[in-house]
DNA sequence: TACGATATTACGCAGCACGATATAGCAACC
DNA sequence: GGTTGCTATATCGTGCTGCGTAATATCGTA
C-alpha cells in the first residue's frame, strides 16, 4: 500500500495526470501535454512532461510504442494500469473522507 | 485555478492529508501524524509533518493556536477551508475522469 | 516568413524523506 | 524508591529528486 505510493514519486501530480491521460490509450508527448490541459485546466511545460514520462518509463509504468515520424507515443503497462486504479481508488477515499469532514464542519 | 494547486506547493500529498486531518477541527502535531496514520495508512515522519505545518502556516492555511503544555495545535483558516475544498473537489472530478477511463478501457 | 507541432536539454528551487536529538511524563520493574 | 524504558511531543539538519521555467532544435504548413 505504501509502497504504491512510493511507486509515483509522492504524490505526484504530473505523473498521476499522465498516467490518466494514457489511460484512454496510446498518446505522444504533446498530446499528453494538450489532453492534461484540458481534464485538469492546468498546463504543464515540457520539462515536467519530459522528465515525468522518463521517470515513469523507468519505472515501468509506462512503456515507449514505435515512434511514427517525430511523435513518440506511451501506452500503460500492465504495471502501470493496476498502479494508477490503486492510486485513483486510495485518492478517491481520501477525497470523500475529506469532503465529508468539511460538510459536517460546516454543518 | 492554477493558483489554488499553486498555494499547496505541487500536488503536496504531505499538506493535502494535513489539511484534511485538521478539517476535523484542530490538532497539534503528533495528533496529525497519528490521524493521517489511519486515515491514509502511510505514517509521515516527524522532518515531513513539521516541515509541511510551517509551510501551511505560512501561506495561510493554517493558523497556530495557544500552545497547551507541550502542544502546539493548529487550526484551519477559512483560506485554508476553501483551498482544501476546492482542491478536493478538483482532485474528485479527476479522479473520476481517471476511473471511468480505467473502466471503458477493460470492457 | 512566421507559426504550430513536437521534442530535448539544462538549471535552480524547494518539498520531502530520513534520521538524530531533546525532553517531559508515566509505567514498570527489581 | 530509584532506575530503566517507553510514549508523547517537537526541532533540526542533510541530501535527494521531482518539478517549473525557459532556451533551443526541427519539421511542416499557411
Amino acid at each position: 500500500m505504501t509502497n504504491a505510493l512510493r511507486e509515483l514519486g509522492r504524490f505526484a501530480e504530473p505523473s498521476l495526470h499522465i498516467l490518466v491521460s494514457l489511460s484512454d490509450g496510446p498518446k505522444h508527448g504533446y498530446a499528453i501535454m494538450t489532453d492534461v490541459e484540458a481534464i485538469s485546466g492546468a498546463a504543464m511545460g515540457p520539462g515536467t512532461l519530459y522528465g515525468a514520462l522518463a521517470r515513469l518509463e523507468q519505472r515501468g509504468l509506462i512503456e515507449a510504442l514505435e515512434p511514427e515520424e517525430r511523435r513518440r507515443p506511451y501506452r500503460l503497462t500492465a504495471l502501470g494500469a493496476t498502479t494508477l486504479q490503486a492510486q485513483l481508488l486510495l485518492l478517491n477515499s481520501f477525497v470523500r473522507t475529506g469532503l465529508s469532514r468539511l460538510e459536517k464542519k460546516q454543518a
